[in-house]
DNA sequence: TTTAGCGCTGCAAACGCTTGCAAGAACACT
DNA sequence: AGTGTTCTTGCAAGCGTTTGCAGCGCTAAA
């Protein structure tokens, strides 16, 4: 097995520390911008640096028991605006910051979440952001202790108290169906996410409320159990199509599912929104790009990616913080998808 | 600076080697795999490290100078269905392997590429995938011997002899071209991906051909530059449409822009595919959830991740292999944004 | 029985850095 | 000038591994 190593001409901090004239921890104190050096030794050793082309080794400093200045991403897959969204969120916060990015997918790991996060928090990440689909527990029971700092992005944890982000999911279902009600549909199908998630039970609750807020009965023929994905919504849709009396409107638990839910109506031959009107929820940059443009319920996912980083960071520089839970707004964004019933 | 280390309950090589009553040095020996262990020994270590439930230290063994199984991903973003698509293959493949991704966003270092790859590659990747939009030689010529590990995808480079994957642009856009002409379209407006990457480049060249191939003159009004964003193929487009005598169809060179091309026509009040004909190119996730469905030509986005990741561990295997370019296949996919002219 | 040879194992050094501890330098005060 | 403080700085240990080298025990040959 040959370990070919790089060995090459790695700029090191004693090399910095010759180079300036002072001792090696001298050097390690001003890169880490310690007090108690006097000024003319920090100038001279930031020079040498600079002048070295010196670049910390993480690793090295890291095992010493300093910072990786890393901090780990679990997500499922990338294969979805929704996610994508949060991470660019993460991404332009972390950008700000001195931090990089490690990218772990879980699906690799099935069943195994729990080596597998132990794996990570073990290694080289001062932190983590969960941003995963089920069953959090399952990671979070994994963390080596309850102080390693993370953040749980859209998933409520009720075994352990988790610095938590999340949307108002209830109130924006809510607003939407209560916005279709006011245009006169009566008959609203629903597509519904996957209920192991609290987001889709909450928006099912909001969509509920609505209903009965408005006293409308709630019609359980209408009501689809899907899973978020496109497939679900299109299957959805057509089935509710094919009811005898069929829906003038379709609440889709979030917009990949809801276009879904175009495809089978435009299959169907009916036209939109003129017979019968789609609402999403999340707002992912696709649908404002379908046709016709979707109307839909806002998540601010780039904010609450920026948020969960800065929660995250919060927590590393001072852990004993408190956990806490921030939920985001979320705003009825109509478009083109939805009119007043025909 | 409260640094506040988690020292905690880490397993280490040496509990195990006490555990199994052996030296650390051969649990070392087992857990790398080597060979001069004798049988017995290697159980009591592997059954010892599992009860124990150890994990390896990457920093430790990193700086020990062995290696990481970390390597680092450059994209500009994930804004992008493209690059998402091309990112999940790579995340497929490492899935097989034992590496994990490190993912660097270059957006955040505009102008120092320089300083930001020698960063990376000193420190704890033992390989790079390079996923980046222009001037790969910047990256490059950071890297700071040319024996670094890497793969350069979607971009030629012609200053080093890099590894590299990419897919058929400029046969994919003569067969796209032709297809229409074929549909009888003689007008066919174009817009262009940004001219700085070669593969708009080579996009061009292949449509150009397609006209020439089929003694169609070439006009210059029917091509727009654009950028391969979604808003220069509306603008374009809004263009095209405003000619004396506009287009019958229009090609556009990657599906984002032929998303801005749609929605400019939508707004035209014209009708796809029976007034003018829309075809793309990339084929991303997408582009079947439009409306109409586009047509356009396929890359193997997934695949080329996973190629890409193959080289790398090829090269990673093998230092001394050679660099080599790998060319992956395009397709025109027919759907039904096009239609015979009118 | 001795000895060479081989398979296997242990020791120790190194990787580049952080940080507690102690000592030197500088300064102000008596 | 002497002493006590307060700043600065250097030394050395240690973080968890890998790996060259030396050496052990054992078998096989003499």
């Amino acid at each position: 097995m040959d370990i070919s190593r790089k060995k090459n001409s790695q700029v090191t901090i004693l090399d910095v520390a010759r180079e300036s004239g002072v001792s090696y921890s001298t050097v390690s104190r001003v890169l880490n911008g310690f007090d108690f050096v006097k000024g003319s030794t920090r100038e001279k050793v930031l020079e040498a640096a600079e002048r070295l082309g010196y670049v910390a080794n993480i690793q090295a400093r890291s095992l010493a028991g300093g910072r990786t200045q890393i901090i780990g991403l679990l997500v499922p897959g990338l294969d979805n605006g929704y996610i994508t969204e949060i991470v660019g969120g993460i991404d332009q916060e972390l950008a700000h910051s001195d931090y990089d990015l490690m990218l772990y997918t879980t699906h690799r790991f099935q069943g195994k979440e729990s080596l597998y996060v132990k794996t990570i928090a073990n290694g080289l990440v001062d932190g983590l952001i969960l941003l995963v689909p089920h069953n959090a527990q399952n990671y979070l029971q994994a963390l080596p202790n309850q102080n390693f700092p993370y953040v749980l992005v859209d998933q409520i944890d009720n075994t352990y108290n988790s610095t938590t982000v999340d949307a108002t999911n209830w109130q924006g279902a809510y607003d939407a169906a209560s916005y279709l009600i006011k245009l006169g549909h009566q008959r609203i199908g629903f597509i519904m996410g996957h209920p192991e998630l609290n987001s889709a039970r909450e928006r099912f609750d909001g969509y509920r409320a609505a209903l009965q807020h408005h006293r409308i009965a709630y019609e359980e023929s209408l009501v689809i159990e899907g899973d978020y994905l496109t497939k679900s919504g299109y299957s959805g849709a057509k089935h509710l199509l094919s009811l005898p009396q069929p829906p003038t409107a379709i609440f889709a638990s979030n917009d990949l599912s809801a276009f879904g839910v175009l495809d089978a109506i435009h299959e169907a031959g009916l036209r939109i929104p003129e017979d019968i009107s789609v609402v999403g929820f999340d707002d992912i940059p696709l649908a404002s790009l379908v046709y016709p443009k979707l109307t839909t319920v806002r998540q601010p996912l780039v904010q609450i990616g920026q948020v969960a980083v800065r929660l995250l960071l919060e927590k590393l520089e001072n852990p004993e913080k408190e956990a806490r839970r921030v939920t985001l707004a979320t705003e009825l964004v109509v478009r083109d998808s939805s009119a007043p019933r025909g």
